[in-house]
DNA sequence: AATAAGGAGTCAC
DNA sequence: GTGACTCCTTATT
């Protein structure tokens, strides 16, 4: 199936490029190599099209769950993030004819890829808003919610910091912002907050003007019934990154799931995002790493048998 | 040097 | 009271 899909979207003008995702999953000996070391191009990292490596992942995800190495992705070209929403949005999905030309039929495969990709992409901010306690209207977010929006996607995505340039503008003023706008601001990686924006504008709009068919509308009741979320546990907030492998496998990843075994990759940037989750910019690893082991007498979290570095177990597996 | 373990004080809810 | 943050010492990798 994931072939196939793979086979259609390699031939396919939308996808021109296949290449390999920068959070490539680590080899079998649970060696992780950094994508910042490997200096992936700046197409691989998606500029300025970074939305779509990220939701074509997504949607890789959610045809095989595993988070299997032979996954690939395609470089966008042709389509915005924001425009593939669009897309799948208007598209009606009724007619299917018995004589459907070969055309015909991809155009109906990309149709569903698409939908699909939607679904996931709102997944995804469904689950940015509960790790970052925002809602998932851009045009509803305060200073501070576009600052923690920031930082958030700055540290996701490893870009340079720039957040300081977007002071003071609420949620409303960022959507106002040209593309060039966000350049002037950020030289380095304005074009890729305005990118990622744009998902999380198109998204939004998808709440207005239909009616409940496609995958998106489950998606995004998801996104909107999260909000206003609860003050969450670290723990829950561990679980959810480990959930989301695509995303945030780079930084912390499961060692074995179905015994509830992770290893945090990156210690630093963990400890930055729960820091930007619970406003605490002083977090670090030592602080985390406490908070983590006071779980071990409430039977929550615990070291494996086999203590390693960096390695935890959830007491009771998902 | 980074991580692990755990004591102890503090704070917000 | 609870959960988390902070700072700390000591031990281990």
């Amino acid at each position: 199936m994931r072939s196939t899909v793979c086979e259609q979207i390699g031939n396919t003008p939308q996808f021109p490029n296949v290449t390999p995702h920068p959070h490539t999953p680590p080899d079998p000996e649970g060696t992780w190599h950094d994508p910042g070391d490997v200096k992936p191009s700046r197409s691989l990292l998606g500029l300025p099209e970074l939305g779509w490596p990220d939701i074509f992942q997504s949607c890789s995800e959610a045809m095989d769950a595993e988070d299997e190495p032979c996954l690939q992705k395609a470089a966008p070209h042709s389509l915005s993030p924001a425009e593939a929403l669009g897309e799948v949005v208007h598209s009606s999905p009724s007619s299917s004819s018995p004589s459907l030309l070969d055309g015909q039929a991809e155009e109906g495969s990309l149709e569903q890829v698409q939908t699909m990709v939607v679904g996931e992409v709102l997944k995804d901010i469904a689950t940015a808003c509960k790790l970052l306690n925002i809602e998932a209207d851009p045009l509803d977010w305060s200073c501070v919610h576009v600052q923690k929006w920031l930082l958030w996607t700055e540290h996701l995505y490893r870009l340079p910091q720039s957040c300081k340039m977007f002071q003071e503008l609420t949620g409303k003023d960022l959507c106002s912002m040209s593309e060039e706008d966000f350049r002037q601001r950020s030289m380095q990686c304005g074009d890729m907050l305005y990118a990622h924006l744009d998902i999380w504008k198109s998204a939004a709009g998808m709440k207005e003007g239909r009616e409940g068919k496609s995958s998106g509308d489950n998606a995004w009741s998801e996104v909107v019934s999260h909000y206003p979320s609860q003050p969450i546990h670290l723990w829950q907030f561990l679980r959810e990154l480990l959930l989301k492998p695509n995303n945030y496998s780079f930084c912390i990843r499961w060692i074995n799931k179905e015994k509830g075994i992770f290893k945090i990759e990156d210690s630093a940037h963990v400890a930055r995002l729960w820091g930007i989750r619970k406003n605490r910019p002083a977090m670090n690893y030592d602080k985390l790493s406490r908070s983590i082991r006071q779980y071990y007498k409430k039977g929550i979290i615990r070291k494996p048998e086999v203590s390693r570095r960096l390695v935890y177990q959830f007491v009771n597996p998902v």
